[in-house]
RNA sequence: GGCCCCGUUGUGUAGCGGCCUAGCACGCCGCCCUCUCAAGGCGGUAGCGCGGGUUCGAAUCCCGUCGGGGCUACCA
């Protein structure tokens, strides 16, 4: 029989009564909440109904937990238990006995023979129970090389690598450029260059091969035509000629609503017709044939999502001119690198239903082992209620790198963005972030970047950085300003590196971003004669600043020791005891002289590191000016 | 329009029917500390979209409603 006969034109628009559409509404079941499925109690109807927006089920599956406080596979893979489960990561059990007749049963009978052989009791069985279960999770992270990395889809390499790290599994890195339009090889190496920044390691890739290569959507090509021969030959696919006008006229002939989509018009095409067609100079694209029954994605995050039949017309796998599309070739590469677990972004979540259909297609024809768990993660929302534009520079990775953050201070915000680690906590270092990761306690409302709590964040990593590390660090965006002679630390002067070596510790704490540190150190590397003056910051010197700077100059002259406590002392003696002045304008005209700015790192300490000449001179020359 | 997702202070979250007088963090405001700015300490600000229902009891379960978002390509 051929798959998709007796189908025919699915009534695309077939109105979807009420009661179905709540039916179709069931608690999730969690992979490893099916392992356990057999040893649970029957949580009883109230349980069972649960439904509706929140599929979470609880209350019996607590006291489950008490009893086996060890079943969660996460467990096994940390060194301590978390404190608290959120309300997701509980159990959600699957119904002994479904309260409600299986979804679909009424179309039962119209299934057609591929559908029904691949997902015989419906809906949450597994269908390969022993062979996920022994499998190693097997994740991927898949863009596109068209521009610049977004922060969004660092989200989701993140999220992708901490799962697999958690679970001891692996990271496939996998690049689709299979549109020529808009892929270039530039951006393909800025994506290499951001995973190499932030560290986010893969297993397999472009650049470090792997077992099932190649990791290039491009090259993969004689795949995916292979893929199509079968699905073609199986009739999961068939030609279509129909033009998108055709269809719209066929829509308003009919009195339907043209926004319909497809209407699956060329799907029992004869022989004669097809000749006809292609007699006519046309060239078909091929489409997928959606079977006439309810697609149910288990969502690892949102529970089960069904799309009602006929809500999904049949869709392009194939253009004319013979390049396959993504929806063809994501599905099929996953497949054919032995994927478990899709997870990806909230807007891929209208295209599961297609997939899947594409994937027990390929379990039948013995392309895919068996179907993978889906994890929809919530998108990142930029200002107002609008997904992150990809105009918006706050979306781009590399401008928040030039701004001066920190990997893992970005990696650690961005993993706050659909996730947390605990209730009252949200610093944390990557390692812990792998120990206490999984997908399934991610949220599923959208987050907006918020680049205030983003630095914050990014201070508290770097005030968590050995001294050492932190200088290090801060020597590139010293070096882009021009304040230090080389790149990395180890190629500076030695006179570079021990003001560097002593300055660091003195600004660790008083910035967010790497970026600021030519403004607060710049200074120390700068000749004597080169300071510039801020303008405000002069402005706001008391009155009397010459007399204070002289003072100061006679005071620091006389000094043996120059460390900053003798410092302090004697020119609190002079100006403050003395003078009588508030030490606040006190010790403003010698911050300005020294630093040229009115925030600076400590005085005494900076002008410590300056050396007494040094200091003195730009006392002099800023006393000078009056 | 159709289908789908989402809805706790300004922002991100915790919350799994009583431990909630709703916790934490960022932000914002104030105080302390203080050579500036930070850091640190202390305090404050502000929230369960709305309406029904279930229950002795609802942020939590159900229904409805409103609002926001996504998808609806021979893009990915």
């Amino acid at each position: 029989m051929v798959p998709g006969q007796g189908v025919r034109h699915v009534a695309a628009a077939r109105p979807v009564d009420r009661d179905r559409a709540h039916a179709r509404r069931r608690p999730r079941l969690l992979a490893h909440q099916r392992r356990d499925q057999a040893e649970r109690v029957d949580p009883g109807d109230d349980a069972r109904r649960a439904r509706g927006r929140r599929r979470r089920l609880r209350g019996h599956d607590a006291a489950a937990r008490r009893r086996h406080p060890h079943r969660h596979p996460r467990r096994r893979h940390q060194g301590r238990p978390r404190r608290r489960r959120r309300g997701r990561d509980r159990g959600h059990r699957h119904p002994a006995q479904p309260r409600h007749p299986p979804l679909g049963a009424a179309q039962a009978p119209r299934a057609s023979s591929w559908t029904a052989s691949s997902r015989s009791p419906r809906p949450t069985h597994p269908r390969h129970p022993a062979k996920r279960a022994m499998s190693k999770v097997r994740v991927r992270f898949c863009p596109s090389p068209t521009g610049l990395p977004h922060v969004g889809m660092v989200r989701t390499a993140l999220f992708n690598w901490a799962y697999a790290r958690h679970m001891g599994g692996e990271l496939v890195f996998r690049i689709e450029d299979t549109d020529a339009e808009r892929d270039s090889q530039e951006s393909y190496e800025m994506l290499l260059d951001a995973m190499n920044w932030l560290g986010i390691t893969y297993d397999e890739g472009p650049d470090i091969g792997g077992p099932y290569a190649p990791y290039r959507q491009s090259q993969r090509h004689d795949l995916h035509a292979e893929v199509v021969a079968k699905l073609l030959e199986g009739g999961y696919a068939y030609e279509a000629f129909s033009t998108p006008d055709e269809v719209e006229a066929r829509h308003k002939a009919a009195g339907r609503d043209p926004k319909l989509g497809y209407d699956n018009f060329d799907r029992d095409l004869t022989d004669e017709q097809k000749a006809a067609y292609r007699a006519e100079g046309r060239e078909p694209v091929l489409r997928m044939r959606m079977p006439d029954e309810d697609i149910t994605v288990n969502d690892l995050i949102r529970g089960e999502v069904t799309f009602p039949a006929g809500t999904v017309p049949d869709y392009v796998i194939v253009r004319a001119n013979g390049v396959p599309l993504y929806t063809l070739v994501n599905p099929v590469d996953d497949a054919t690198q032995k994927i478990t677990h899709v997870l990806r972004g909230e807007d891929l979540l209208a295209s599961t239903p297609r997939q899947i259909v594409l994937w027990r297609a390929m379990v039948e024809l013995g392309i895919a082992d068996g179907m993978p768990e889906y994890a929809h993660m919530p998108m990142v929302l930029g200002e107002g209620t609008k997904k992150l534009s990809k105009r918006d520079p706050e979306s781009n990775l590399f401008h928040h790198r030039e701004r001066g953050f920190l990997p893992e201070g970005l990696l650690n915000y961005l993993a706050l963005l659909g996730w947390s680690i605990a209730p009252d906590r949200d610093v944390f270092t990557r390692d812990e972030m792998i120990a206490a990761f999984d997908i399934a306690d991610c949220t599923p409302n959208a987050a907006r970047f918020d680049i205030k709590k983003a630095e914050a964040i990014n201070a508290d990593h770097m005030r968590m950085l050995a001294p050492e590390d932190f200088a290090g660090r801060l020597v590139p965006y010293l070096h882009t300003a021009g304040d230090v002679s080389a790149s990395s630390y180890n190629e500076l002067t030695s006179s570079e590196k021990g003001i560097l070596d002593a300055a660091a510790p003195l600004v660790q704490t008083r910035m967010q971003l790497l970026g600021e540190a030519s403004g607060m150190l710049g200074f120390l590397f700068a000749a004597d004669e080169s300071i510039e003056f801020d303008e405000a910051a002069l402005k706001k010197l008391p009155e009397n600043a010459a007399e204070i700077l002289d003072a100061a100059v006679s005071v620091l002259e006389g000094l043996e020791d120059f460390g900053p406590e003798a410092q302090q002392e004697a020119l609190r003696a002079r100006l403050v005891d003395e003078m009588g002045i508030k030490p606040r304008f006190a010790f403003g005209p010698l911050r300005v002289a020294v630093t040229g700015r009115q925030v600076s790192p400590p005085l005494f300490e900076s002008m410590e590191i300056l050396g007494k000449d040094s200091s003195l001179a730009r006392l002099r020359r800023l006393r000078a000016t009056f």
